[in-house]
DNA sequence: ATATGTGCAAATTTTTTGCACGTAA
DNA sequence: TTACGTGCAAAAAATTTGCACATAT
């Protein structure tokens, strides 16, 4: 889809919620489009959107992601690096993608799996509770650092 | 299983790893084995362990989960409350357990399922990334809210 | 026009670190 | 005995907040 487009759905839902669509919360929302890295900390955003617009603050930047991922325009990750990282959400997707985190060099590979309904269904059989969205991370070695140290590719029993 | 074997075995993994067995990391895995809640901050562990040895300080308690987060006793987990929690690792249960996180009161759930190795032999083959450990976060809605709104029942499109 | 949002700086909160002293093995 | 661990206080890092000013609708 063209970001074009794109931006102006983000638009249109944040202004059905009565937010405004300033030019801050524009540019933020352009720094995820045009990233080539898609999960984004506050800082790095921060960077990225300073070339834009100098004037910027940090405290923008951080009450913007809060009020996208309320409104379910970003999703908050969190990888175990000690701050929250942000994406996209891809309401687009048919099947959600997750995250495979390598533990040897710290790379983030996504992965796309559509197991969801199935267990979704389930919960809510057991526990009754009501499923909206889900997380998967999968911690393990990428093939790189399987090749680098070939220790890395036994089966482990953790799991 | 006896607290007390489960706290010699702890011991015997501790040292295995040439690492001292010592009175604080004692006192605090014993506050995991003894905590009716067992999602922990850093800081209810500290008060926690505060009563047995009123001298300990938060950094070695920091020191201490890091510590057995390495070594796998401990789980390093995110619920998106802004402070990290962690819960002991149980190693005997044949199916990994996973959180429900209300979005309504914020209540944690725990349920547990097996689909991981199904998964994890799908994902070695298509990217080559060997698993050795994985987290599955469910948000959605408890009964509880449900019953107090009757929206929160509702089928969200985000799945 | 005015409710909502922003920038700035300061405050808060969580986590980490340096160093002199303590202790398990 | 001695390498490893701890307490304390200070630092660093991430995030939040208060307030006067700015702006989208």
């Amino acid at each position: 889809m063209k970001k074009s487009t794109v931006m102006n759905t983000l638009k249109k839902r944040i202004r059905e919620h009565k937010y405004k669509f300033t030019t801050q919360r524009q540019i933020i929302l352009q720094a995820f489009l045009s990233s080539k890295e898609n999960h984004l900390s506050a800082e790095d955003i921060y960077e990225m959107v300073r070339g834009e617009n100098p004037d910027i603050g940090l405290a923008t930047v951080y009450r913007s992601l809060e009020l996208f991922t309320s409104l379910d325009l970003v999703k908050k990750l969190d990888f175990g690096d000690g701050r929250s990282r942000y994406e996209l959400n891809d309401h687009n997707l048919s099947h959600s993608h997750h995250h495979l985190i390598c533990l040897g060099c710290g790379r983030v590979i996504e992965f796309t799996s559509d197991f969801a309904e199935e267990i979704r269904s389930r919960i809510k059989k057991k526990n009754g509770f009501n499923i909206v969205d889900y997380q998967l991370k999968f911690y393990g070695y990428c093939k790189d650092c399987q090749k680098q140290h070939p220790e890395y590719s036994e089966k482990e029993p953790q799991i």
